[in-house]
DNA sequence: ATAAGTGTTGCGCA
DNA sequence: CTGCGCAACACTTA
């Protein structure tokens, strides 16, 4: 599920170690995960050099010598620096560097490689289309994206083409600290509840980032991230009490996610 | 042991 | 534009 946090994390540590490294094998297990071809995307990738990593939202953009490898990891993906000795059980991908390190990649659920050329990044559907990550934000952007929308503020957050990064987790917490009911209509925002949320996304998402992500991810070493069940406020907490008024946190569905909201503190009226 | 539930996304449909 | 249900099919938990 890896969500801005992780990927923030990741990205960050595949900057440090990758640079530099050049690609000398690659080897697919899983030919359904890319965009192209198995033969073309080994081909186009293979003595390529890496350049720089980046992310937008979920996804991973290394920049290298031959063109843009992109991955968005889907629910659960991992990204692994290890060698040929020390590699995991499972893994979907792998990309053999000269040196003789490698980076081994599994999906979970459901995740993408994919590779787009040099100049045509743009034509990448599934990376053109993201809004601006969640923490670059600013509140005017955010009063400004959601003006004239009239859907449900949950679906709109989750919705990676208004804003990029924020998923089914991080988002109870960012809701109950903007005290908004997940199927509030967003038309019916005050503009003091705006910059409440513009603040809750900050505050739901940055202790992660510093924290190395989530428990339940490993990063790019093998180790867990720092940001644990304790820090969340009433995300996957049902039935404990609600840390501002003492109401039992209920679990709800929101369409076809599950939500984690205090009844008293985030009413829908 | 079987089954439901899950952190994602794109798509077709109403 | 919006929400909804589905499909991709791994793994944990009840």
């Amino acid at each position: 599920m890896p969500e801005l946090p992780e990927i923030t994390v990741r990205a960050r540590e595949m900057k440090k170690e990758l640079v530099n490294k050049t690609i000398a094998n690659i080897e697919v297990l899983q030919p359904k995960c890319l965009n192209v071809p198995e033969e073309v995307f080994i081909e186009a990738l293979t003595g390529a050099q890496i350049r720089d990593v980046t992310h937008r939202g979920k996804w991973l953009f290394v920049e290298t010598s031959q063109g843009w490898l992109l991955m968005g990891l889907g629910m659960g993906g991992e990204l692994l620096l290890v060698t040929r000795d020390t590699l995991p059980e499972k893994y979907r991908l792998i990309f053999d560097f000269a040196d003789g390190t490698c980076l081994a990649v599994n999906f979970w659920w459901f995740g993408y490689a994919h590779y787009a050329p040099t100049d045509e990044l743009d034509s990448h559907k599934m990376t053109a289309k993201l809004g601006p990550n969640a923490l670059d934000l600013t509140a005017d952007e955010l009063r400004a994206l959601l003006k004239g929308r009239r859907g449900g503020i949950k679906s709109f957050l989750l919705n990676q083409a208004r804003i990029a990064g924020i998923g089914n987790f991080y988002i109870h917490d960012i809701l109950f600290r903007a005290k908004l009911h997940p199927l509030r209509k967003i038309n019916t925002l005050t503009d003091d509840e705006i910059d409440a949320l513009f603040r809750a996304i900050r505050q739901g998402l940055q202790p992660s980032v510093d924290k190395g992500g989530a428990w339940y991810e490993l990063n790019l070493y093998g180790d867990r991230g720092g940001f644990l069940r304790e820090d969340l406020l009433i995300g996957y907490t049902e039935g404990e009490p609600c840390p501002t008024c003492g109401t039992p946190i209920e679990k709800i569905k929101t369409g076809s996610t599950s939500s984690f909201i205090c009844p008293h503190c985030q009413s829908l009226e």
